[in-house]
DNA sequence: GACTGGCACTCCCGGTCCGGGAGTGCCAGA
DNA sequence: TCTGGCACTCCCGGACCGGGAGTGCCAGTC
């Protein structure tokens, strides 16, 4: 494959992003500055089609990019095209001013859709993979606990307890100190194995009103390990008819956790971003989608954000965004950290 | 206006809701037992779209009932039908599992989404209307402090404050009693006023801490009062081309807090229920889409949820929908006091 | 006076037909 | 290996048309 011919698919992936519509070998000769002539470029066009980079929506018509051309675009021919300066404060600013984790999770992904012009989704950072600060029992009834655990990424989870038997507020104090002694610090992971025998370590009076705690920081670690994720940027869905098709589908996904988490979740976690183009989803409403994902946190990845779009996207521009916004999101959690 | 003439208009009401097709003379005599001809009927229909009751999409086309036409349906033709018992017991299952007022929350917006297959649209229990229950101090560095604020319906903020002077554990516990004693059972309202000297009454060591508590607090509940809201069933606007139009703007304010708030909040709070039909609502997107609105609470009214949909919308089941949701939601709230 | 059957009329809707235009593939020549 | 030319294909939008649904009106009946 001569570098003519990656020249004339960047042209043709270029055009076609731009325009939307299939691009045919006049247009490229010509806006673009190949120094050959469109029969030329036929030709190009034509080996193109046959290694299945481009295809032609039906004979007589320009040609468009296919799931593996844009591949072979965005792993060797896109360079990204990084924010500009005025962009850059923009975020800085607009994120700089969230006052707690939802809402730097609020703005973020607020952020992203606007910067991209598709849909965003932002996983909260994960419970799995954060530790625990502080945990914080207040009494509300004589019978009635509010238990209030804090992990280190600033998220905040808070359940009830119903207590076998009243307690005293010194009581409270103590088995609250205790708690703390035993999970601070630790993995979330850890936290059902560390309370498994809690109720064994803790005075006569205190061991109905532990095991229950127990029972309740085990169910909220664990049972509700469903992920939680914000989305922003929905009505970009009907940019320039994006899903021909209904968008239905898509619509209905966007509202189902388990489905934005497969998008997000199946990122090399290892790879500071990820892009996925069209089939590459396995997910079949999801066939004429990129969804292009990064993951985030202060040192090590506790969460992903990413943008959903057409296979036909601005990939330098969207690229370009979701990094530059991972990295400052990553560091506004180190900071508070 | 005669009986038959208001039977001929829900004929046609209840007719179009069911095809979405303008309903014609001949339809509307055949399918609903009027005993009189077509010919009559048609005279009634004159009547009515001189009255401003129904419309003809164009010469030679059945009727449409216009939104005048919706509000005398739903003012004193529609029967509201109540929920099957299958469905009740549903709504109670679902609702009772919920684990705190965030979830409480997400399953109320779905399963209204869900019922009426519809948008739906659940405000957070107000903080204005809401009152303090408990403040809670956590120190997580010398020099900073976390603190959450629980209210009366269970939801929890979580703010930071920057501490001017380190404090020991013991002036923290003194802080955290004093504010407490000040501000418990409170309304929000009037909590900027109640914490204005706060720092006027603590000891000096305190009071640098005092003041910035009190400044967060303020904040809390005066410059955030932006109302979180929940949203579910988006992927409904595509059912049968609700929104002839784009339906790019509905999405668009479907992310915008503050264009919620003001298609749920200028309920009458002393209605049960509200239904604001076509251009009833004074935003301009919304003039083909009817919203029905209920508020709920333990008590009195903390928050508003209703659902969105086009004009041509079963009424009858929708407004059962909304007000069984808003009941059940209220009683668990009243539990959870 | 209220209702009905009949009838002429209007208008939408879907199908077909057609011409222009954009783009291609191929070929012969440089 | 590239290029200009040319015949060919196919989409797209507009024009046209017939069928059908529905109406308004009128004259006749109870």
């Amino acid at each position: 494959m001569d570098d003519r011919k990656l020249e004339v698919l960047r042209a043709i992936v270029e055009d076609y992003v731009a325009t939307q519509e299939p691009v045919g070998s006049k247009a490229v000769s010509q806006r673009h500055a190949l120094g050959v002539s469109a029969a030329t470029v036929r030709n190009d066009m034509a080996y193109l089609e046959e290694a299945g980079y481009i295809q032609q929506p039906h004979t007589s018509a320009g040609r468009i990019p296919t799931a593996k051309g844009y591949r072979l675009f965005v792993d060797r021919l896109g360079k990204i095209k990084p924010l500009s300066a005025a962009e850059r404060r923009a975020v800085h600013r607009f994120l700089s001013e969230a006052i707690d984790l939802d809402d730097v999770v609020t703005r973020t992904v607020r952020l992203l859709a606007q910067l991209t012009h598709q849909v965003a989704v932002v996983q909260y950072p994960s419970l799995n993979r954060s530790s625990v600060r502080h945990l914080e029992l207040v009494s509300l009834t004589p019978t009635r606990l509010m238990v209030v655990m804090i992990t280190d990424t600033g998220r905040v989870e808070q359940r009830y307890v119903e207590m076998p038997a009243e307690l005293g507020e010194s009581e409270i104090l103590e088995l609250r100190r205790f708690a703390n002694e035993q999970l601070q610090g630790k993995a979330l992971a850890d936290v059902p194995r560390l309370t498994a025998d809690l109720a064994g370590q803790v005075r006569p009076e205190l061991r109905d009103t532990a095991a229950e705690l127990a029972r309740v920081l085990k169910e909220t670690v664990v049972a509700r390990t469903e992920e939680r994720v914000a989305v922003a940027g929905a009505a970009n869905l009907t940019r320039g008819n994006f899903f021909a098709g209904s968008m239905r589908p898509i619509l209905e996904a966007l509202e189902e956790e388990v489905v934005l988490m497969q998008l997000l979740g199946r990122a090399d976690s290892n790879a500071l971003l990820t892009v996925r183009i069209g089939d590459e989803n396995e997910i079949d409403d999801f066939r004429e989608t990129t969804v292009v994902t990064a993951g985030y946190g202060p040192g090590s990845v506790v969460g992903h954000m990413g943008v959903l779009g057409p296979t036909r996207m601005d990939y330098p521009g969207t690229i370009a965004a979701v990094r530059a916004v991972a990295r400052y999101v990553s560091e506004i959690l180190e900071q508070n950290r």
